[in-house]
DNA sequence: TCTGGGGTCCTAGGACCC
DNA sequence: TCTGGGGTCCTAGGACCC
């Protein structure tokens, strides 16, 4: 058996955990720059809040009904998530980090007549312990497992469990799931789905697996697999190494002109950079790109991409953004809105085994010394206090935060500040 | 006026090889 | 008038996830 966990509407329960005053009360959480919902408490699913409803659409029933907003905080959501998953590991031994809000743990070598008790008991110590409350599905599959979740939050939010262990529960479980709410089926599948006849996850189990195939894909065939219980899709308790990183963020407003564009992109090169080097990466390729806004019905569109190999491949900030920024000298036009730029590492491989230079082998040794040191200084003394002249001090592209919190559980001073 | 960000996997088709 | 067959690798684009 493989269950999964899950918190309830995470972002917003983390919001919530940290300020007593708003148990109760309907609490957002925003996107970045404020843009949409990405994140409702209950009561703001109540009030007829959906996900990713733009805020300028509900700005008066924020208004009418009190609810508190906030802008996403991902230092603080990052730091719980580490947490529960800490706690997690108390109880489970087999874990796979699924999410950031979801692990699936296995659950195979508990005595069956136990189980419930001991994840019902597991679940009360998580969401007590951690103050975010969380939901445990358990099922023969990860699919089934998904299934069980969600209905031990529809059906049992007060036991915040639920087992698919029988013939009849999962035949129950599945006539009761659109086929739209399985995981892995999304919009355009599940339309397609409903035009020959499948509306529900039980239909979707009955359909021949080689048609599922033919027709769609094998991913679509091996869920059909699993929801008949067959699994198809292991834990992966080793987390495997990202393939690419990348960073992209919609401006606070509009750029026009190529400097703070540049500007934003070195900044944004340096994040990945970072991200590239604690996992002791380098990276072969680097790839930018443009955009306007596409929601614009005016705008001229512009989404300009360019994809190059490095000399070598490197982990070297410097190096990295003088690339991406020549990069970005070649799809960049005048004349246009810009609401986004962003860079992706590509080709990513582990440094102890990246390709090596035969002229380049001295240089490297530098830069190796060079950024160890001013990694170093920026741990100790915070985030860019060395930094390339490129990332620049302007930030007049900086994303809109105006209802964040503080970071309450990675940094003293902001707390001191609200008192 | 105002609509997020960071990923993965799969497939089809083109380029290329012998 | 008539011009092969079998294979690999790479990439762009589509679909999905949270």
């Amino acid at each position: 058996m493989i269950g999964i966990i899950d918190c309830n509407n995470f972002y917003a329960s983390c919001e919530r955990n940290f300020d007593p005053s708003l148990k109760g009360l309907p609490v957002v959480v925003f996107s970045n720059n404020d843009g949409a919902v990405i994140a409702r408490s209950e009561e703001a699913k109540a009030l007829g809040i959906t996900m990713a409803v733009p805020i300028f659409h509900i700005k008066e029933l924020m208004k009418k009904n009190d609810i508190i907003g906030y802008s996403s905080n991902y230092t603080l959501y990052g730091d719980m998530s580490k947490r529960i998953k800490s706690i997690i590991r108390d109880f489970f031994k087999d874990v796979e980090d699924y999410s950031i809000d979801e692990s699936f743990v296995s659950c195979k070598g508990f005595k069956y007549r136990n189980l419930f008790n001991y994840v019902k008991d597991a679940r009360d110590k998580i969401s007590h312990w951690s103050g975010i409350p969380v939901s445990i599905g358990i099922g023969e599959t990860k699919t089934l497992a998904k299934l069980a979740n969600r209905i031990a939050k529809k059906q049992y939010r007060e036991v915040g469990v639920y087992i698919i262990d029988s013939e009849e529960k999962r035949i129950a479980a599945l006539k009761a799931t659109d086929v739209t709410d399985v995981w892995g089926i999304g919009s355009r599948i599940g339309k397609r789905l409903n035009s020959v006849g499948v509306f529900n996850a039980y239909d979707l189990s009955m359909v021949d697996e080689d048609w599922a195939k033919r027709q769609f894909s094998v991913v679509l065939q091996r869920t059909v697999y699993e929801l008949q219980g067959v699994s198809c899709i292991p834990l992966e308790l080793v987390q495997p190494d990202k393939q690419n990183i990348a960073s992209q963020k919609s401006f606070g407003i509009y750029q026009t002109e190529f400097e703070p564009i540049s500007e934003a992109l070195a900044n944004y090169t340096a994040r990945v950079a970072e991200k590239l080097r604690k996992q002791k990466f380098v990276a072969g390729g680097i790839s930018v790109w443009l955009g306007t806004n596409n929601f614009s019905k005016t705008d001229a569109q512009y989404f300009p991409e360019i994809s190059t190999v490095c000399d070598v491949p490197t982990d070297y900030t410097p190096y990295l953004i003088k690339r991406a920024v020549e990069g970005l000298k070649v799809i960049y036009r005048k004349g246009y809105r810009y609401k986004r730029v962003g860079v992706m590492l590509t080709d990513l491989r582990n440094n102890s085994d990246g390709t090596q230079n035969l002229f380049h082998a001295n240089a490297r040794n530098k830069e190796i010394e060079i950024i160890k040191k001013v990694d170093r200084l920026n741990r100790l003394n915070g985030r860019d206090t060395v930094r390339s002249a490129q990332q620049g001090f302007a930030r007049e592209w900086k994303m809109k935060q105006e209802h964040l919190s503080p970071k309450y559980t990675t940094r003293l001073s902001d707390i001191i500040n609200i008192r």
